[in-house]
RNA sequence: GGCGCGGUAGCCAAGUGGUAAGGCCGAGGUCUGCAAAACCUCUAUGCGUCGGUUCGAUUCCGACCCGCGCCUCCA
């Protein structure tokens, strides 16, 4: 069955992997490509940020269900020099590629954490400095870019007919103009940079030879996505990819230096993933409703509850991520480890094949990545009674389409020593049969808040559940 | 102002022109010294409001109300 997905420049709902005629079918030698706008690495990523990254892991994951493990390549660029990176370098007085790699080891252990595989190839910017320079100057030579007299070269939209195409934005709009009177050098205020001119004072040491006829600086942002994506997965990609924020003018930016440039269609296909707002309003530092993934693990939180709830609400619909989700996510995780365990002890007497019952599951998913419906259908089927133990591979494949990982233990925060000692009396006066102090202590520890769960030949200590 | 998205039970969230998946929470029960867990059962005569189309609308159309996002470097 194939895979159909809302694609954001066609607006409406195409299947993947079709090509044009003409164009070879998927195959190992000409696989899936598919682009996903990755990090910039100079802060920690917080869940906005991996809201989307899941939606794409769970989207390569389908893909190679879909054409074979060997028949998809994904690439995920690191941005690691712009604006931010250099500004965090700068304040904290370290070179920038020291800063770049702290922050890409920390992506990393969270990719890792929430069962985010990794892309087929992870470029960045800065190793990529030649392939930018190559295609700004052919844009030059075409006539689709300029340079400004600082020396910086921008890209001249109006040399697009297209320009806009994917996001509806044909002319700039009053408001925005007048918010953007500080860039002096542009023909156009639609303009962007595709190369910018070294300036000491912002830039510290971060410079590189230009293009041909521009001065030394760095590349604008928007061309590292467009040199990084032809040089590894060449002209045409089958699918791009990214939040719902890159739409404008990221992508469309993408789009024009790339058609310019290469004279060929830039992406087949275009997905957008929706934000993430935390208590009804976009994140941001300055509400204080950032969350990274440290901050909710330090609260108790597993990280796969937390993919459970990044996958709780559709892709291209705005999702509310609260506290509140997080726990449903616990004990909704919880209940399919108890089910798949249970699964694989009740396999005696189990009706003939039930493994089409997770069909839906997967169907749910290639409908347009529906990840809600998704699980809903999961649960309907764990709960369908017992199965045999080929069945068990159609739960698996169900899980490992939204990477869900049912082994991954939940976090065990340790208590205390002085609740320790009170669970330990507790557990003596329990065994003495002496029930009148036992039930005291208990409610001594839950007072302090704490949960103490009895088991047969000893017990746990948990936070009290809110 | 332009572009776009959404309003479904206490919370989260699918979905359909014929009468509402699923999860969480909660309630009752079984079990158990207690608690927890587990298991069983229950939980929207209604899907923002008002009109319209229709045999029939939550689902299509229109208006309105409310919320959210993007509009030059934010996933």
């Amino acid at each position: 069955m194939a895979i159909r997905l809302f694609d954001s420049l066609t607006r409406d709902y195409r299947i993947l992997g079709q090509r044009e005629p003409g164009a070879p079918p998927i195959s190992q030698e000409h696989p899936f490509t598919f682009y996903t706008c990755g990090p910039t690495v100079y802060a920690p990523a917080h869940i906005g940020n991996f809201r989307t990254f899941l939606v794409n892991d769970v989207l390569r994951r389908l893909l190679e269900l879909e054409f074979g493990k060997d028949r998809v390549k994904h690439v995920r660029n690191l941005t690691d020099v712009d604006d931010r990176t250099i500004g965090q370098a700068k304040r904290e007085h370290r070179p920038l590629s020291e800063i770049t790699r702290h922050w890409t080891e920390l992506f990393h252990r969270d990719c890792d954490a929430l069962n985010l595989l990794r892309p087929h190839v992870e470029p960045t910017a800065t190793s990529h400095i030649r392939e930018q320079v190559d295609m700004i100057e052919v844009l030059m030579r075409k006539g689709n870019a300029y340079r400004a007299p600082d020396g910086s070269v921008y890209f001249k939209i109006g040399s697009f007919p297209e320009y806009g195409a994917l996001s509806r934005i044909r002319e700039r709009e009053l408001k925005v103009t007048i918010t953007v009177a500080d860039d002096d050098h542009k023909d156009d205020v639609g303009d962007f940079a595709l190369w910018k001119a070294y300036k000491p004072e912002e830039d510290g040491d971060v410079q590189w030879p230009g293009p041909t006829g521009a001065a030394a600086g760095r590349p604008g942002w928007h061309i590292e996505c467009s040199a990084m994506s032809k040089k590894h997965l060449g002209n045409t990609i089958d699918l791009h990819s990214g939040g719902v924020d890159l739409l404008f003018p990221h992508h469309e930016n993408e789009i024009a230096q790339s058609q310019c440039c290469n004279g060929t269609t830039f992406s087949r296909h275009w997905y957008h993933s929706e934000f993430l707002l935390v208590d009804g309003k976009k994140m941001s530092k300055s509400l204080g409703n950032l969350y990274t993934l440290d901050d909710l693990k330090a609260k108790g939180f597993s990280p796969m509850a937390i993919r459970y709830a990044l996958l709780s609400g559709h892709p291209r619909k705005q999702l509310n991520f609260t506290l509140e989700s997080l726990h449903a996510a616990e004990s909704a995780i919880a209940t399919l480890s108890l089910d798949r365990a249970r699964m694989t002890t009740f396999t005696k007497d189990a009706p003939a094949s039930l493994s089409s019952r997770f069909d839906p599951v997967l169907a749910s998913l290639r409908d347009d990545l529906n990840s809600p419906a998704a699980l809903g259908a999961l649960f309907i089927a764990t709960k369908a009674g017992p199965t045999k133990p080929g069945d068990l591979s159609a739960f698996d494949r169900a899980l490992f389409a939204l990477g869900l990982d049912l082994s991954a233990s939940p976090i065990q925060i340790s208590a205390p020593a002085e609740i320790c000692a009170l669970a330990e009396r507790r557990w003596t006066a329990k065994k003495a049969k002496d029930y009148a102090a036992a039930d005291a202590l208990r409610k001594e520890l839950a007072a302090a808040g704490w949960s103490m769960l009895d088991g047969k030949d000893g017990y746990k200590l948990e936070p009290v559940k809110k």
